[in-house]
DNA sequence: CAGCACACCTGGTTGC
DNA sequence: TGCAACCAGGTGTGCT
């Protein structure tokens, strides 16, 4: 599922469904998930009560009485309630048992979620450890910074936004509707963006993931009906999933390219290479 | 240090 | 139809 909006979906769904509630039990079994120690984290969690819930970046933190549990759902992450113990399901990884019968469960397809177990002195430190950029509202996201960071670059606009340190949240899905918007082509080396280009991205970002979480995150190739799959921003993509359809600003074929390793769509003549 | 290919997994879609 | 190759909303590692 999951870039920024998604997640946030998830987050505030989760706080209408367990915040207050105690763990009883906690079940795992895909041990491999857990990255912090795995006897720790089966020691620790009974007893401990869901506080809050919070979001950094793609990342869901549950405040538990006395931990931070960091959970990661990279490509397929999911998260069901169920009042009951729950159906019996072939990708369900961890099972959140509460003392009211109720169970939280974890489902990942693709196995490559992850879920750290912290004090919660220790998040911030985590959180600057994987270099994690600023948040994208007009508060945390500075533009003098942004163009700073672009000036030192020649990755790829596209790449550099991805990989979370010039600003969180963006994943393949909105980096390249943020770039359409902003009429950037993806592959430009970052250092080679005017001021104004650099401007339009950053605001775009803040405007297209507000946007989308607004709208309760975007639900594509409709996976299975998870929790939190609500999400109608799909509705609103202009070039992403849009390859041989119009541009709707100028009319010309939206083309998908490689880039960095991955799917990028973007509109050849809305946005020019130089 | 920066940048990039590749690893981590499973399943759906595409193309011969 | 059968099956191999490729693709999927992400990030960590290890190499040049």
């Amino acid at each position: 599922m999951p870039e920024l909006p998604e997640v946030e979906t998830v987050c505030r769904g989760l706080e209408k469904l367990i915040i207050g509630k105690k763990i009883s039990s906690i079940e795992i079994r895909y041990p491999k998930m857990i990255k912090t120690d795995l006897e720790e984290f089966q020691r620790e969690l009974p007893s401990q009560i869901i506080e809050s819930m919070g979001r950094r970046g793609k990342y869901l933190l549950f405040y538990l009485t006395d931990k931070v549990l960091i959970s990661h759902l990279r490509m397929e992450g999911k998260y069901f309630y169920y009042p009951d113990q729950g159906p019996e399901r072939k990708h369900a990884h961890v099972f959140f048992h509460f003392e009211d019968g109720g169970t939280l469960v974890y489902e990942d397809v693709r196995k490559f979620g992850t879920m750290e177990l912290l004090v919660p002195d220790l998040l911030d430190a985590y959180f600057i450890s994987k270099k994690l950029g600023p948040e994208p509202s007009e508060q945390d996201f500075d533009l003098q910074v942004f163009q700073a960071a672009l000036a030192k670059s020649k990755k790829p606009i596209k790449s550099h936004l991805l990989d979370q340190t010039l600003v969180a949240g963006l994943g393949n899905i909105y980096v390249d509707e943020v770039l359409w918007r902003a009429q950037v082509h993806p592959a430009r080396p970052s250092q080679t963006l005017t001021a104004e280009e650099a401007t339009a991205i950053h605001d775009q970002t803040i405007a297209v993931l507000g946007q989308a979480v607004e709208k309760g995150g975007s639900t594509i190739r409709t996976y299975t009906n998870a929790f939190g799959e609500d999400g109608s921003m799909q509705d609103f993509h202009q070039v992403y999933d849009k390859t041989g359809q119009e541009c709707v600003r100028c009319g010309t074929i939206i083309e998908k390219i490689q880039l960095g390793g991955r799917g990028t769509h973007f509109c050849p003549n809305c946005q020019r290479r130089d």
